[in-house]
DNA sequence: CGACCCTTTGAAAGGAATCAACTTATGTGG
DNA sequence: CCACATAAGTTGATTCCTTTCAAAGGGTCG
């Protein structure tokens, strides 16, 4: 029972501080988010726990471990949408779009909340403040997909790998998970194939040309950046996209 | 000046024509969006007007014609990430994102309408229910997007190009802009192919087998369908992620 | 009619996918 | 603690699709 109890707070903590990264928050506002009573459970890996063609009644928000979205082709061939990092609530948009049009599972094992919808609305109608940081959220998700729409069209294979791995620095940094140099990472070679529309091998290849340009290393479940400023020329990458201090 | 008046008054037809489309609004709602006064513009082929960097201070209705929303890599290249129909919204991100990091521009000569940013949120903070259809209309831009990245990055050029065929149909459809098994597309094959990621040989070829199939004919800024079972086929189209009745 | 833009065609080059092993970790049970 | 099974990473050779390059053909509009 108290269990429970401190484990919603968890979710109430890490959300607070993912919603004052983008201003103070209202005392208000505070007590409204801190009132909220989140259900939180363990899922195992590699598992879609939210399925195409559900219509959910509750959102998520993951506290710990990696969640990733993403469809099928008619083949059977998956592609992955986004890659959610602690403190992503990878379903808002379930709050407005009736039916899933994709599937959301777990990477690692994780630690995930989840609250009704008709919570988070009865919330909304209190605070406009709060509708529009969540709102936020939402829109912070669709740049991202945005800058996937570039990199997977317009930039190479090294390239594109180059400027994940910078990507993923900037989330993982941003809820402060990295430490010196680096940060755990869970994926393997053929789910960041099937992020960067790239086959295993060229994943692995590029992988290697990276770590012969001393960029990056990635070994055993953890990625460290050895020249950011190199591996973001790499990648063209840019964080404005990223939306983290508008 | 009545002039001015009743170009407003288009803008407002075209949004209530599009929010309704979520469902019935409130005699209330109603209101409050007709009495929302828009600055209407007519605005040459080809133009971005809107850039990255911008911190716009107004959202944006386009009322007709075509409009894209495109990146461009360090070499210059562009890449389209959508395409937006009349009744489209293509800029409310700039509501909760300060600062664009893309460009909007025409495709061929059109009319748009501009309201500030402060008028939409003081409309929101009147109606709940509002903001939640506007709100809804960003995921559903998110939604397209996710379905683009699966599409380049997992289907052939071909099926790429029957892909996209299929979504403008359904969203010009949606918007009664069709007729019998067409519609004006004033896209040329290079635009498409930087919608697509393919260079124009390939967008040409691709669309010769189309063709040649019997599925669509595409001629002088006019697209028909001759066959939509069979190209939706060879697109693996899935009209779910348009949301359009959700 | 001619300039311009767009579409179409052919040939060659290139990058990534595929196929097929092989190697290296991780983990399990006898 | 080792034999074995399994999952993930690595490598080489080949194939295939798309790009690139180059040029010709077709519409449209001043």
């Amino acid at each position: 029972m108290s269990a429970v109890t401190s484990r919603s707070e968890d979710a109430t903590d890490m959300l607070l501080r993912r919603l004052r990264a983008s201003g103070r928050l209202g005392s208000l506002d505070e007590r409204l988010l801190s009132s909220l009573h989140w259900d939180v459970v363990d899922l195992p890996a590699k598992t879609d726990f939210i399925h195409e063609g559900d219509r959910p009644t509750r959102c998520c928000l993951l506290i710990d471990g990696l969640i990733i979205r993403s469809n099928f082709t008619q083949g059977g061939e998956r592609q992955i949408q986004s890659v959610h990092v602690p403190g992503d609530l990878p379903d808002l948009q379930s709050l407005h779009l009736r039916q899933m049009d994709h599937y959301i599972g777990t990477v690692s094992p994780c630690r995930v909340a989840f609250i009704p919808h008709d919570v988070l609305l009865r919330t909304f109608e209190k605070s406009s403040d709060l509708t529009a940081r969540f709102w936020r959220e939402t829109l912070i998700d669709a740049a991202l997909y945005r800058a996937i729409i570039v990199r997977n069209a317009r930039l190479g294979s090294t390239e594109r790998l180059a400027h994940f791995v910078c990507e993923m620095w900037c989330r993982f940094d941003a809820v402060g998970l990295t430490d010196r140099s680096g940060f755990p990472f869970a994926m393997t070679q053929e789910m960041v194939g099937q992020v960067l529309g790239l086959s295993i091998v060229s994943v692995n290849r590029s992988m290697q040309i990276l770590r012969a340009d001393g960029l990056v290393v990635w070994d055993r479940g953890r990625i460290d950046i050895l020249d950011w400023d190199r591996l973001a020329a790499t990648g063209q990458f840019d964080a404005t996209f990223l939306h983290l201090n508008d």
